[in-house]
DNA sequence: TCAAGTCATCGTATATTTGCGATAAACTAT
DNA sequence: ATAGTTTATCGCAAATATACGATGACTTGA
C-alpha cells in the first residue's frame, strides 16, 4: 500500500532521507558535478553532456530545486542552474554528522561481534 | 518506460548514487542509528523500535545488507545484524569527496551568478 | 508579425519502492 | 515430538520514480 509513515520518524531521520533520495540517482549527481564545474549559472548545456532526453533531465533539474540544492534564474529564452551553496552545506554536514556520530557511539560502547 | 540508463554514467556516479539510495529512507536511518547504538549486535529489538511491520523492518534490513552497510549473521533462532564499519567508512569518504571536490572545484572559478 | 530557439509541463508507459499479512524456515524449549 | 519464538520470504496492492515524446510558454531575432 505503500502507506509511508514520515510522520513516525524523527525531522531529523525524514531530512536526511530527503538529502539522500536527492543525490539517489546517477544523473542527478552528474547534473551537480556539471553545474559546480562553472564557474557561472549553466544553462542549456546539461541536456547536451547526459544521456537522457531534454524533459527528462528537466524533471531532475525539479528534482533538485525541489530539494533546494540548485537556484534555477529565467534569463532571456534560457534558464540558468547554479548550485544553492547554502543548503550544499547544509547536505554536507548532515552527513559528516550522522557518520560522525554514528561512528563515536559505537566506538564510546567499544566492543566488537560480527 | 523506466529505461535505467545506468551504464552510461561513470561508476563513481552511480556508486554514489547507490549509497544515496541506500540512506534514502527515514527508517534506514532510523536502523542504522539503532544499530550504530549497540555495542552488541542487535537482534529483535529493531522491529519494536519502528513504527513498521516486521516483514517491512526485514526487507529494510535486507536492502542495507545489500548495500554493504551491516552484515548480518545467524545466531541461533535470532539474527543479528551490525555495522560494516568498512563499508560505512567507504561512504562517509565518498560523500565527502563529492562535497568537497564540488566545493573546490567551483572556488577555483571565482565568480558567483545566482 | 512570425519563425526559431529554449525550457517546462503534460500525458503516458513501465519499473521500482514501500508496506502489510500470511506463510515458511529454523531453532529452542518443553 | 511438539509447541513456541524469531526472522525471512512470498504475494499482493498502491504509491513513486523514471523516461520519453508531444505540446505549450516564452523570448529572441529576422
Amino acid at each position: 500500500m505503500a502507506i509511508h509513515k514520515r510522520d513516525e520518524f524523527s525531522k531529523k531521520e525524514n531530512e536526511l532521507a530527503a538529502f539522500a533520495k536527492a543525490l539517489s540517482h546517477p544523473a542527478r549527481i552528474a547534473i551537480l558535478k556539471t553545474i559546480a564545474a562553472r564557474a557561472t549559472c549553466i544553462c542549456g548545456e546539461i541536456v547536451e553532456v547526459l544521456p537522457l532526453a531534454q524533459s527528462t533531465v528537466s524533471q531532475h533539474l525539479k528534482e533538485l530545486s525541489k530539494a533546494g540544492l540548485i537556484d534555477g534564474t529565467v534569463d532571456g529564452p534560457k534558464s540558468c542552474y547554479c548550485i544553492n551553496w547554502k543548503t550544499f552545506h547544509k547536505f554536507s554536514e548532515s552527513f559528516n554528522t550522522f557518520f560522525l556520530k554514528a561512528k563515536a557511539e559505537a566506538e564510546a560502547q567499544g566492543t566488537e561481534c560480527c
